[in-house]
DNA sequence: AATGAATGAGAGTTCATTCAT
DNA sequence: CATGAATGAACTCTCATTCAT
């Protein structure tokens, strides 16, 4: 009753979503046509369109649903780390690779979707929240004097592309990976000079 | 003979290469069509492929022509700089950043074609010199110790973002936000010499 | 046995045929889809194809429906007039016109579903007893020399017009519209015994 | 230089704009689909677009080429009658039933067509100079007192569903037939009192 | 050297209809 | 009785490409 969605409706459409990742990543954005989703779905376009009106609403379902599941990851490790701004952006860092270890395909899916539509808008909605970590390590003496918008962008930059290197390097140890990228992330917003503020 | 370009074939070439740049820029890549191109040249989509022999060409020459001089421009300021790798690397991403600053479009438009092809081959050869440069400065002691193939990406996905993020902030001082990005980097590879730098 | 229709089951059939004729008057023919008419019923495509089998059936329905009580609503008035040619057709066409007016939506909504399907069959059948009227009133002496077979064509076309007269007259007068109707139909049949009246 | 359409152009354009005439006369407006249409005109979908950008536009061609060449058939013919109403609604009538009947498979594609578009816009064009008219004559004291308006949307209908009358006859006297629409208007609107209004 | 014209493959979308439940 | 789900046929439209001139 409080859920509108049937169960062989939810089942449909996360196979469609499913399907859609998978087209993408297989064979590139350009080629997946909503014919070949569904033939990746084991379905049809008439029932591809069926469950999601136009192309358009399923690929925002396709973003949506990994923005819900990311937020949601992050927010939580974000919230356990102890509240100094160093160890939150630590956590931010630390939990985002994670995720994408987690989720490579429907990450990099999500981003050549977003990638292809002209306005970068909810990436605003990305870099706010990390810049305001970045401000309050400043204003905590705890981090360098960065250009904090400039080091978010770059910081999100830094993250989106290990969603690519991912796939190129098969073998990749986890826990090294998202090691390095924490490490560079650090580094580059600590205050050099003050040594005490790195010590807890 | 040595040059089978005629004049007037290479004006031409040249009208289309700045007309798709335009395009791509103002309308995005997905309304970038032979026509729309062709048109905002000044003249009809028959000619352009008349020049060109297919969009892919076109698109091509657009993404060649901005490697070429960047890669000449590159180089030389890299040679110039004193033969260390640290001086080697800066010289390396201020250059790349100063030489974004002045062919903003032409590297947006760059970037989207390159995107939209599901290979992404031609970034490894971007990669390389840059690892090497780095895995220098490693053996060399002046930097830290950090995975440099990783590292190679991370900074390549830094450059490569300041091309985005340059039009969303149109009064913005080029010296400050190439030194934003030198500063970035340079922290982030430096040997820090400061083991307790990692709170984990 | 006797009555093959539930009373459900016709109220649903009533339902529809009533949501069709709203759907096709407010949102125009085109747009009339059987998934926006059980909508507009409270209903499912499905269930609107469970009672009239095919979209075509329901088109059917409502034109019958319309075709039975107006022609039950003519008929009676036509019988009840004084057995003159001339007081027969006034009734036929003051009849029909405030049945028009009565039941506008209907009429407008069977007019659109008729004219889009190429055969105008069913045209003949409403052509042929106006006819008989005429051509009774023109051996009587009481109509003019006309021809009887257009002019009960032009007959239905002055009173089918007045079908999508009246909604784009809101405040008009009920009374003062079939008077109109009225006179125009009978002047143009009586006979004028003005030899004169025609210039050329 | 003054004419933007190119010869050859305009013979596609027509041969279209014949082709779909031909379609929706014999197959009907559901059935004029692009490819059905392009087909006739022995050519693609493909090409029909090429030459008209939109089906919609396509339509318009059809309408607008009957209405340039009805406005000026019908204007030629008012103008040249004698400056009295009824002279003048004389030849409107009668221009108007004999531009139909020289263009008829025109005439009812142009009818099927704007049926179908929900607003009847350009009727009010139609109804407003033949209302005009008609009040001309009324304040002449040659016409009798009926609502000019509700007279003009009648004459109308008779000559429009004369279009419709005309392939149902096929061997109906073109001269004959004009006579009889062009008596019925006359007797309709004429003063009948005054036989003097009558004689010129 | 240039281009108007033509084309066909493929895209997304609509919709009446079938069917299992 | 009712309907959610599925489907396939048909539709309009876009576009890179070919070609005759």
């Amino acid at each position: 009753m409080a859920d509108p969605l049937t169960r062989t409706r939810q089942a449909r459409r996360d196979d469609l979503i499913a399907a859609t990742i998978r087209v993408i990543n297989r064979d590139g954005l350009q080629a997946a046509s909503l014919e070949r989703i569904a033939a990746e779905a084991g379905t049809s376009k008439g029932t591809a369109l069926y469950h999601f009106t136009s192309k358009e609403q399923l690929y925002s379902s396709v973003v949506d649903a990994l923005f819900d599941s990311g937020r949601a990851y992050m927010t939580e490790r974000v919230l356990a780390a102890t509240a100094t701004p160093r160890h939150q952006v630590e956590a931010y860092v630390e939990s985002n690779l994670r995720f994408i270890l987690d989720n490579v395909e429907h990450v990099v899916a999500t981003q050549r979707i977003v990638q292809q539509q002209t306005g970068t808008v909810q990436i605003d909605d990305a870099i706010a929240p990390l810049r305001s970590l970045l401000e309050a390590g400043q204003q905590n003496g705890s981090f360098g004097d960065f250009d904090a918008d400039f080091m978010a962008h770059s910081i999100r930059a830094v993250i989106d592309a290990a969603a690519y290197y991912l796939p190129e390097h098969p073998g990749l140890d986890g826990d090294h990976f998202i090691a390095e990228g924490v490490g560079l992330v650090l580094r580059a917003i600590d205050a050099t000079d003050r040594p005490e503020a790195r010590t807890r």
